[in-house]
DNA sequence: CTGTTAGCGCCTTCAG
DNA sequence: CTGAAGGCGCTAACAG
């Protein structure tokens, strides 16, 4: 069929054994004998055959990095990072790991699904991306597919996503002190500083009783509740006491963070939690419009609304738009995550930066090289930083 | 080290190859047997290892997905398309494929290095999707690459690029008949009909002299041309003889059909094509802002500014803004692509629809199932559609 | 319907 | 520094 190692071997008068050697550069080879074998390769254009040598090494140059919706620019930052910087880790030719993103849809089940894949092919790492579905039973399938791939020797890194089966927020930071201030009008953000939350699971399997701490490698954290914390901190700040919010599907860490920071906020400023102005949705622009909508028909009253990312934020601002209502100043419109767009909108969108990029590259070396997270159980936290724009002003009556 | 076959067999009191049998479902099993394997395999929790399986039987079940750009949502959409009608294909248990998109970054080098690893893995198929660069020793690189996966037995797809090596256009259509108008004030959208491009790669493997036509399974090809002739005519005949035309990167496929549309209107309509009106730039938002900035500093008399696609088109309209030129009453603006957000923009984008969605869909159907594309040379032509929305407007004089 | 027998292509001790 | 030999876990003919 296709050319092999022992071809070249025959072509190069040596033996398979001294092919692979150069070409998986372990051992010592004669330099001579080293760039015959290489002159070979090229002639033959051979490639090596991936399952005949994860196979024989127990390990595969894969990595999978999963997502949530590979159409939405937050996963797509943070995912191109993660494979420019692991295409970048490999330096020897031949070295190169294979970086290739999943795309699970949110689903929980194709989540599964794509980790007993990569199980099956003995990935060299997993990234997962984004907030985590959080359903016991969920969460437990996939703490178990962990522990499992891990104990296989598949090194496990969360970006964006809290540590295994926690349930607490920021804690063991150290990218930076929570979240911070920045743009015109400096309004305040108060650093969130919660309690560390549960870190790991306990799984031992049943081969061997190491693996029993976390199956997890390294856990980047996004500061998710302080930075939406600051953020409804600025709209208080404004004026502002109606407040709507339209929040992620009701499911994700992230959206429940992310709410978490917003009402912790309204309290603080004794500000009443009003049900009625909470609503779950999609993380897309639909659901933004939609929200919107509903919202403007249940509380005229209304002065801003609060959306749960940037994206949705954008379709509650069309929908305002529809109604005849002026950004800011019939109604203030804040996101989250400022995605590239957040400044093509009219106007300019407040919102809360991560730092997605960077986040996606430190997973992607994290993942790749056998360097362990800098904080206390492997947690490292991701900064949150409001920013303010146009989309967010006093409102009319003041 | 992991569970194996023959603990399955052992436990199930068969043989490995039956157990091997059960789950591939290649071969009649008695019931009673197979339920005693399932059983087994779920009471030792067992995952087939893919390297030996790959190994054995020298296919896989990995399936590429190469895209430019992983944080655009152009690619987004196809990927996502793609990935879950793979993923849907596969019915029976343990058939399940791994879709996995692969971003290159529009660096050629990273292209080849992709279709190298996943030439390594035997990939069961690659999907190339978006514009393919244009450099002869690249293209030639990567038609060779392709010869040599498909001699492999991998499917290959092409979605939204062009067929192999081609220079022509649209040609044998299949999906529509050209591009066609939607909108309000339907605007006269000609249909495109060049001669059909030259089609695939002869190549044959040193080992056999079969796959010496295309290599190529399948190609989608979308028609940018048409399209982008389409928009450029719905300005003129609004008036506009002086129109800005931001392009993409210089050497891709995608960029010079767009442009090329365009020319062809201009020409059609005699209108001069002035080389100090086009700029190329990047895929993004950025390009936008900059190009308009110098587009509007060079000619003051530009009534318009066609985008190559909705993401440059968001930043001219940043750009005009700030230059406080209403959008479209002081410039007209248009973008291509139809992305979702392309109805966020304040005004809504004029642009050309583009049925992503559907286009990777099927390109995961053509990757996965044996079934050939429908046109000629197996080449189909995903229409494009004229789009009509508030940020196109008569120019100010009339 | 099921067990037995060979490899798939490569890595990796172990000698030399 | 290099060659020889065994096996990684699974599949695919063959027999029965």
């Amino acid at each position: 069929m296709s050319v092999t190692l022992s071809d070249v071997a025959h072509r190069a008068q040596v033996s398979p054994a001294t092919v692979s050697r150069v070409l998986n550069g372990n051992y010592p080879v004669a330099e001579a004998t080293r760039e015959r074998v290489l002159r070979a390769v090229t002639e033959l254009d051979y490639v090596v055959n991936g399952p005949a040598s994860a196979l024989a090494a127990s390990t595969s140059d894969l990595v999978g990095i999963l997502v949530n919706d590979i159409a939405d620019p937050f996963f797509g930052i943070m995912a191109s990072a993660a494979q420019a910087r692991i295409s970048a880790v490999a330096a020897r030719p031949g070295g190169e790991k294979l970086a290739v993103v999943c795309n699970t849809g949110g689903s929980p089940a194709r989540e599964l699904t794509y980790l007993t894949l990569l199980q099956r092919q003995r990935a060299a790492a997993v990234i997962l991306t984004g907030g985590a579905i959080e359903d016991a039973e969920h969460s437990a399938a996939v703490a178990a597919k962990l522990a499992k791939l891990a104990a296989a020797g598949t090194r496990i890194v969360l970006c964006g996503r809290p540590p295994l089966d926690a349930g607490g927020g920021g804690g063991s930071g150290s990218w930076s002190s929570g979240s911070g201030v920045v743009g015109r009008g400096g309004v305040s953000g108060v650093p969130e500083a919660a309690p560390g939350g549960a870190v790991g699971v306990a799984l031992g399997s049943e081969l061997g009783s190491e693996a029993a701490a976390s199956p997890v490698t390294a856990t980047l954290s996004f500061d998710n509740r302080g930075g939406a914390r600051a953020l409804t901190e600025h709209l208080l700040s404004l004026g502002h006491r109606r407040i709507g919010y339209v929040a992620g599907p009701a499911e994700r860490t992230t959206t429940r963070h992310r709410l978490e920071g917003h009402r912790e906020a309204l309290r603080a400023a004794r500000v009443t939690d009003d049900p009625a102005l909470l609503l779950h949705g999609a993380y897309d622009r639909t659901s933004g419009v939609d929200a919107a909508r509903r919202l403007l028909d249940a509380a005229p009253d209304l002065t801003a609304i609060v959306a749960a990312n940037d994206t949705i934020a954008l379709g509650v601002c069309t929908a305002a738009r529809a109604r005849g209502l002026r950004v800011p100043e019939d109604l203030s419109v804040a996101g989250f995550d400022d995605l590239p767009s957040a400044t093509d909108t009219v106007p300019a969108l407040t919102t809360v930066r991560l730092p997605l990029y960077e986040a996606g590259a430190r997973a992607g070396l994290l993942a790749t090289t056998g360097e362990a997270a800098a904080g206390p159980d492997g947690v490292e936290t991701v900064p949150a930083q409001l920013v303010v724009r146009g989309s967010t002003a006093a409102p009319r009556g003041r």
